[in-house]
DNA sequence: GCTCTTGTCAATCAAATGATTGGTTAAAGG
DNA sequence: CCTTTAACCAATCATTTGATTGACAAGAGC
C-alpha cells in the first residue's frame, strides 16, 4: 500500500479556486476587450468569455463594467513608467516610445481611446502620472532650447506633444498608413521602420544632446 | 372679397414636408453624434432627437444605424478636399490642416474614431480619397529630398504620416495636452497656437520650398 | 466531521437599443 | 374634389446588454 504522501498545501496555480488569479484574468481580458473596442464597444460578456469565467464575476469583483474599467486603467497605469532609462538620448527615447506599439499594443490603443473619450480635467485619474512621465522629457527639450539648439519661438511642450502624437501614428492612423503605403500598420516590420523614422526625424530637428 | 392670389409653389424651406431637408438634418445630427461618441457609443435615438425628427426616419432614409453611418461618412468625405490651394507652401499647408480642428472639429474626431475602429483594407471606402488628398503632399516632400534638403534616409511617406498625426494631436491627445499645459485643448487660442507651432516645426525640419 | 465564509456559476431580470408595424396626413397629379 | 403616393409619427417588438438572484460547492477554521 502507498504511504499517505504528506500533502503539501497547493500553490495558488494548482488550486481550483484562486480569487487573485481570477481577478487578474478578468483584468487582462478587460484590457484586451477595451483596447479592441473602446469602452462603449466593449461587452462584459466578451470580457467574461475571454477570461473563461462567469459574467457575474465582473460585478462580484469590480462592481460592474465601469468599476472594471477603472480598476483596469489603474493597474495599466502602474505597470508603465519604466519605459526608457533616464539617461537615454531623446531620439532613442522616442524610438523606444514608438516601439511600444509593438510591445504593448493594447496599452497604446487604450491610451488613444481615452483621448477621444476624454471630457475634461475631471474624471481623469491618470493625469499627474502622465505629466510626470513626460515632464523630464520636456525639461530636456527646454535645456536644448536654452543651449540655442532649438529656435526660441518653439514651444517645448507643443513639440513634445507633436512628437508623442507622431510616435502613436501607427495606432491612431492605421487607415492612413495602409492607404498610403499599402503595408500592414501593425506589422513588426513597419513599426520598427516607423520607429527608426521617428528617431531620425528627432535628429533632423536637432534633438541630439551630445 | 379678396381675389384668389395666384399661389406660387412654395420653396422647400417653407414646405412642411421636405424630404431633402429632413435627410440632411439626420445626416448632420449623425455627424455630431458619431463625432462625439464614436460608432458604438452613438445612439440612433440621440441622432433623431438632435435632428428633431422621429427615430424611425433613420431606418426610412438610411436603412438603419450602419447605413446612416456609411452615408454620413461618404458625404463627409466629399465635402473635404478643398483644404488648401495647391500652391501653398508646406508649412502653411500644415498649419491649415491643424486649424481644421477649429473649423471642423467633428470631421477630425470622426477621422480619429475611424482610425481606432479600422480593421483592415476591406470595408474602407475612403481609402483612395485619402491617399489622393495626401499624395501631392508626399510628392512635395520627395522633391525636397531630391533637392538634398532632406536626409536621403528619411522616408517621405512616414514623414507625412508623422506630421499629420502631429496636426491632429489636439483632437487625439486632449488629455495629454490638458495635463501638460493646463489649457483647454479645444480652445481656439490653443489650437491656433498649436497650428503655429506645427508650421514652425515644419520650417525647422526644412520643409520650406523657397 | 461540521460549519461558516466566500468564490463561482446558471438562470433570470430590467433597462436600453435598434428595428418594425400600422396608421396618418401632407402634397402631387389628375 | 378625389386619389394616390410618400413623408412622417406613435406605439411596439425583439434582441442585446449590464446587472441581480439564488443555489452551491470549495476551502478555511474549529
Amino acid at each position: 500500500m502507498t504511504s499517505p504522501r504528506p500533502r503539501r498545501s497547493p500553490t495558488p496555480q494548482e488550486r481550483q479556486r484562486d480569487p487573485e488569479r481570477t481577478r487578474q484574468r478578468i483584468l487582462d481580458a478587460a484590457a484586451a476587450e477595451f483596447a479592441e473596442h473602446g469602452y462603449a464597444g466593449a461587452r462584459t460578456r466578451g470580457i467574461a468569455t475571454r477570461a473563461g469565467v462567469n459574467q457575474q464575476l465582473v460585478s462580484y469583483y469590480f462592481g460592474g463594467k465601469e468599476g472594471l474599467y477603472r480598476a483596469m486603467s489603474e493597474q495599466w497605469q502602474q505597470r508603465r513608467g519604466e519605459l526608457s532609462p533616464p539617461g537615454t538620448p531623446l531620439p532613442e527615447q522616442l524610438r523606444g516610445y514608438a516601439l511600444e506599439a509593438l510591445r504593448n499594443p493594447a496599452g497604446f490603443r487604450m491610451f488613444a481611446w481615452s483621448g477621444l473619450q476624454y471630457t475634461g480635467p475631471h474624471d481623469d485619474p491618470d493625469r499627474e502620472a502622465r505629466s510626470r512621465m513626460l515632464g523630464d522629457s520636456v525639461t530636456k527639450l527646454r535645456a536644448l532650447q536654452d543651449d540655442g539648439r532649438l529656435p526660441p519661438e518653439l514651444d517645448p511642450v507643443c513639440l513634445q506633444i507633436m512628437l508623442m502624437a507622431a510616435c502613436m501614428a501607427p495606432t491612431t492612423l492605421p487607415h492612413v498608413i495602409e492607404g498610403l503605403c499599402g503595408v500592414d500598420p501593425r506589422s513588426p516590420e513597419f513599426i520598427e521602420h516607423f520607429a527608426d523614422q521617428v528617431a531620425l526625424l528627432a535628429r533632423v530637428i536637432g534633438l541630439e544632446e551630445n
